[in-house]
RNA sequence: GCUCGAGUGGCGGAAUUGGUAGACGCGCUGGAUUCAAAAUCCAGUUCUUCGGAGUGUGGGUUCGAUUCCCACCUCGAGUACCA
């Protein structure tokens, strides 16, 4: 009997689907587990093989977990928000829905077939609005907190109205807008509601502002900064602007130091920390404010070197500051603002590109050194940007190298404050060796100490203190887009009111386009249907506004990243409608406990997660202020791009008759390719030349000359689909292709293919899909390849020949349980007969590498070691029930379908799914004897059997009488004789 | 520029605390089986002048280094005037 693994996989496929065997339950005496996929965006294309890596590991990783007795909750689930449905549906007018819906049956249907664990009952969707009330009812609670720095967290924003009805603003001490005004209780208490709703908005944790946002014109709404890849939208790479505009921002600065400091708490790779310790760009250092001469203005800086204060020569302010319009003379006028303007103009991408030119303006005003009240020149120049720190600098020139690029491009004073060093050539930034000089109080001191004095100093003045700044900006949460969450606000007078969260959710309402309106509105502001009725409490036709009990709702919708910010926690009880989740399921599943994705989400999803994890532990939401214990990256699948080599003879003198004889493309080998393309070209090349002029001569009756200079030499992208496991194309199929079929070979020869590793995509011919792999080899053979392909971290190429080996291992395994005439199954019941402990050496040795190896996520050197059990096994002619249950066991995580099969022909009824792992047991792996290398100089020269029992000294006598220890010795006496008992023994001399 | 990661046969990769470098698989070579092919099985496969040499390069520590330390080179990823 064969290994039919077409029949068998989808016999056990639908097997789990009926019995629902991977269900979860939300209370079990069993310990939990819970093992969590990034869920996808379902893009139209599918999945290509490159995908499913890291569901495969997280999958193998769930069935190890429940053989070891827990309750696994493995879910998956669809981002299904995003541009590319809408961009979709502005093309043809199909509602996003509809493609999402469709894209999604894909994905299923593809994963279905490789045999995932996943708990189906579980899905989630976050363009459901049975989901999405959840993310807007998540919007509502920032909303309606503040973040208080003493308690130092999130909390009710009625605590906060209080301590004003109580003592005003001044002793609060919270994150909020910049542009706070003071006030007292009593004014509080005056103000109208639009005031105090105005001050409100600017402790809230999420908020509207005007701010500058990223604008892309082309795709006709704002980008958060992890949207703009090089100054570049991220998704269709289109040009980004700067505009002020109305948003909604999250507050998630004020978590800024929480995420930094709560990284060291969890295990995610290094790497992916160090991006967000980046990202966060926490600097230590002073504000300082230094007094505008002759106006009543003042300009705050922000400097990590407050210790060079005295080697201040000039201050830069952004072009954008709002200063700049009122300190500058009328002398200066007309260079000043001829200078805005023309940054204004210049792209974000251009004023990254160039940041060689060195470019500014003098202001005309001065500031006053806060010491030693010298006036202090006031520049602008786009090397400082508003949006970090106050959009203001103190120029520091022997200590910084952009201000001393400046200072020297625009002839400004560079004063030496640092004892001993040399600034002519450029700037001294080293912290560590500085003594200061020329700084009258500073004078003599390390960087540490005048740094402390410094900012003492400062105080004691009362013209600045310590601060510590970020680079974490809060993040814009609008988009201009349909095809996303819709707010639960609506306006009264202009200011945003909550929806009550008992009407949730707020649908998406229908549109006739999904472009922006005329007006220039988002694309919701085609809805007709888009009004909040505060009696009725429901959504009303728009004809009904009165601006007294019907308002106008929000036009924007939320980002991409709201509804993958908290989804893990709705998994854990996907289906109530009451609550976000039950206590009883929180309580119980608490985090995740192994997360795998890409490491590209590093500063997007898994930042904005981190934050909503932390308001809501903050909230008494949930427990754990980390939402996923360890992380692992999984690396990128590369595609092995499969290229022919084409040759296009280029003649002299053709003008005339273009048209007439068209130019043949002819393939030729790789190594006549590689000469030509040097110049040299050789035989076979200037045969084929030959071949071209007669053509010529034979069609068009036309005499051309051979212009080398004019060769077309052109490597081209063959699918992938062609090449066979020698690299052998198939040139019938190839010409049978229409993209292909004008190509000529010049051999009859079979033709071998150049490869090249390049990111897996259409447009270069190498995607594999997992479909054709399952059709042809089967999931098993899927999943064993593309966990034996390496290291479960690294990126690494596919190539689809390689497959055979996991195919073949999969036949010897069913061979192995298959021994019986004509191939039918077969076991002993006997124990392994004594003497015949090899098997269980055999077995012993592979259960302790396995589970050390998924423990410690090294998938890939796992698959070997079955193949070397499979291998030792059937060499042995083991038939033994007692070892092959076991095996089938260690197996079943990565080959579930085989292994179900298999157990179920060994007679068992139930799945193998939770059968007990094998345990390991040392005692079969005790050897006697051990063949010891013996080197010298720590090179090994031969093998030596001798007992494990042997002390030192025997073993020293054994060897040093061994005849090959004296032919390696040659005469010579030893130095020395290292033996390290059960392992090696090395001779010096 | 800065931060992080990686360099091992023709290829993917293995060597878990310093102890037999190249496990396992692909590909390749030869053989068996077959009318033939596929499939399957067996043997070989780092280089070599057959002494040895060898894990990107050069140095160091050690009886012994792919593994630890220093310097450099190359490739990849992230980030980019962050004051």
């Amino acid at each position: 009997m064969n290994y039919d693994f077409t029949e068998i996989e989808a016999k056990w496929q639908k097997y789990w689907a009926v019995n629902q065997t991977f269900k979860a339950v939300n209370n079990s005496d069993k310990e939990k587990f819970y093992v969590l996929d990034m869920f996808p965006y379902p893009s139209g294309a599918g999945l290509h093989v490159g995908h499913p890596l890291g569901y495969i590991a997280s999958d193998i990783y769930a069935r190890y977990k429940r053989h070891k007795g827990f309750n696994v909750l493995h879910p998956m689930g669809y981002d299904s928000f995003g541009l590319p449905a809408e961009q979709y549906a502005i093309q043809t007018g199909q509602h996003p829905a509809i493609t999402t819906e469709t894209n999604i049956a894909r994905y299923r249907e593809q994963l279905d077939k490789i045999g995932f664990s996943f708990d189906w009952s579980r899905e989630v969707r976050t363009s459901n609005p049975d989901y999405y009330k959840w993310t807007q009812w998540i919007f509502i609670q920032l909303f309606n907190s503040w973040y208080n720095n003493d308690s130092n967290k999130a909390e009710d924003i009625a605590t906060l109205v209080s301590i004003f009805e109580k003592e005003g603003n001044e002793t609060v001490n919270a994150v909020s807008d910049e542009d706070i005004v003071a006030f007292t209780a009593e004014e509080w208490k005056a103000f109208d509601t639009k005031k105090q709703q105005e001050i409100l908005l600017q402790y809230r944790l999420t908020y509207l502002a005007d701010t500058e946002v990223n604008w892309c014109p082309a795709l006709g709404t704002v980008l958060a900064n992890d949207e703009i890849v090089n100054g570049v939208s991220e998704r269709g790479g289109h040009p980004v602007i700067r505009k002020k505009m109305t948003q909604w921002s999250m507050r998630i600065s004020a978590y800024a130091q929480r995420l930094l400091d709560d990284l060291a708490t969890i295990d995610w790779p290094q790497p992916l920390k160090d991006s967000q310790t980046n990202w966060i760009g926490r600097s230590q250092g002073a504000s300082a404010v230094f007094k505008v001469k002759g106006h009543d203005a003042v300009i705050d800086v922000f400097t990590t070197r407050p210790d060079t204060i005295f080697g201040v020569s000039f201050m830069t302010l952004a072009p954008e500051h709002e200063l700049v319009s009122k300190i500058t003379t009328p002398e200066q006028k007309a260079e000043v603002e001829a200078y805005i303007e023309a940054t204004a103009k210049r792209s974000e991408r251009e004023r990254m590109a160039d940041v060689k030119t060195i470019s500014g303006v003098f202001t005309g005003a001065f500031a006053e050194h806060p010491f030693t009240k010298e006036p202090i020149p006031i520049w602008i120049g786009d090397y400082v940007l508003a949006g970090y720190g106050t959009g203001a600098v103190m120029a520091v020139p022997c200590g910084d190298q952009r201000d001393y690029d400046f200072a020297k491009h625009f002839n400004i004073p560079i004063p030496n404050i640092f004892e001993g060093v040399d600034i002519s050539e450029e700037a001294f930034a080293d912290k560590e060796k500085t003594i200061i000089t020329n700084s009258d109080f500073l004078n003599g001191l390390p960087y540490k100490k005048a740094m402390k004095l410094a900012i003492y100093e400062l105080e004691k003045i009362g013209q600045g203190k310590g601060k510590i700044n970020y680079r974490l900006r809060d993040a814009v949460f609008s988009r201009q887009r349909y095809w996303g969450e819709p707010f639960p606000v609506y306006y009264v007078d202009g200011m945003p009111q909550m929806i009550d969260a008992k009407h949730l959710p707020i649908a998406l309402p229908e549109v006739e386009k999904y472009l922006p309106t005329e007006t220039g509105e988002p694309p919701l502001g085609n809805a007709t249907v888009w009004a909040w009725d505060t009696v009725s409490n429901s959504v009303v036709d728009n004809s009904k506004i009165n601006n007294t009990t019907v308002w106008p709702l929000e036009l924007n919708t939320m980002p991409g990243w709201a509804g993958s910010s908290f989804y893990f926690n709705r998994y854990m009880d996907p289906n109530n409608e009451n609550e976000i989740f039950s206590k009883t399921a929180i309580d119980y599943w608490q985090d995740v406990d192994l997360y795998i994705g890409g490491s590209e989400h590093a500063t997007g999803h898994l930042l904005y997660a981190r934050f909503w994890q932390k308001f809501l532990f903050d909230k008494g939401v949930v427990p754990k202020n980390e939402f996923a214990k360890k992380l692992i990256n999984q690396g990128m699948i590369t595609g092995t791009s499969a290229f022919v080599y084409g040759f296009g003879v280029g003649v002299k003198n053709i003008d005339e008759n273009k048209g007439v004889v068209k130019l043949q493309r002819y393939i030729v080998p790789k190594y006549s390719f590689d000469k030509a393309v040097k110049g040299d070209f050789d035989d076979l090349m200037l045969s084929v030349v030959e071949k071209e002029l007669s053509r010529f001569k034979e069609v068009g009756n036309i005499d051309v000359e051979w212009d080398k200079s004019l060769s077309a030499l052109t490597p081209l992208h063959v699918d992938v689909n062609f090449i066979d496991a020698s690299n052998v194309l198939d040139k019938e199929l190839l010409l049978n292709d229409i993209k292909y079929s004008d190509l000529e070979f010049v051999s009859e020869n079979e033709y071998i293919v150049g490869r090249e590793v390049e990111k897996m995509s259409k447009s270069k011919y190498n995607v594999v899909s997992p479909d054709s792999i399952c059709e042809e080899y089967g999931a098993d053979s899927l999943r064993l390849y593309e966990m034996f392909l390496g290291p479960l971290e690294q990126s690494k190429p596919w190539n689809t020949a390689g497959i055979t080996g996991t195919h073949g291992f999969l036949k010897k395994l069913w061979k192995l349980y298959h021994t019986g005439e004509n191939g039918a199954f077969y076991v002993t019941n006997s124990p392994p007969l004594e003497g015949s402990g090899e098997a269980l050496k055999t077995l012993h040795k592979t259960i302790k590498k396995v589970e050390e190896d998924i423990e410690n996520f090294s998938f890939n050197t796992s698959v070997s070691t079955f193949m070397i059990a499979v291998n030792e096994l059937s060499a042995q002619k083991c038939t033994s029930r007692s070892i092959l249950e076991q095996l089938i066991i260690l197996v079943s995580p990565y080959a579930p379908h085989i292994a179900e099969e298999l157990w179920n022909k060994l007679g068992h009824s139930e799945s193998i799914s939770t059968a007990p792992f094998p345990k390991f047991d040392a005692s079969h792996l005790v050897e006697s004897s051990k063949e010891y290398p013996v080197s010298f100089n720590g090179k090994m020269r031969f093998k030596l059997e001798l007992p494990m029992d042997f002390s030192k000294d025997q073993i020293e006598e054994a060897v040093m009488s061994h005849e090959k220890t004296i032919e390696q010795l040659a005469g010579r006496a030893p130095k020395k004789v290292i033996i390290v008992p059960g392992k090696i023994i090395n001779i010096v001399g």
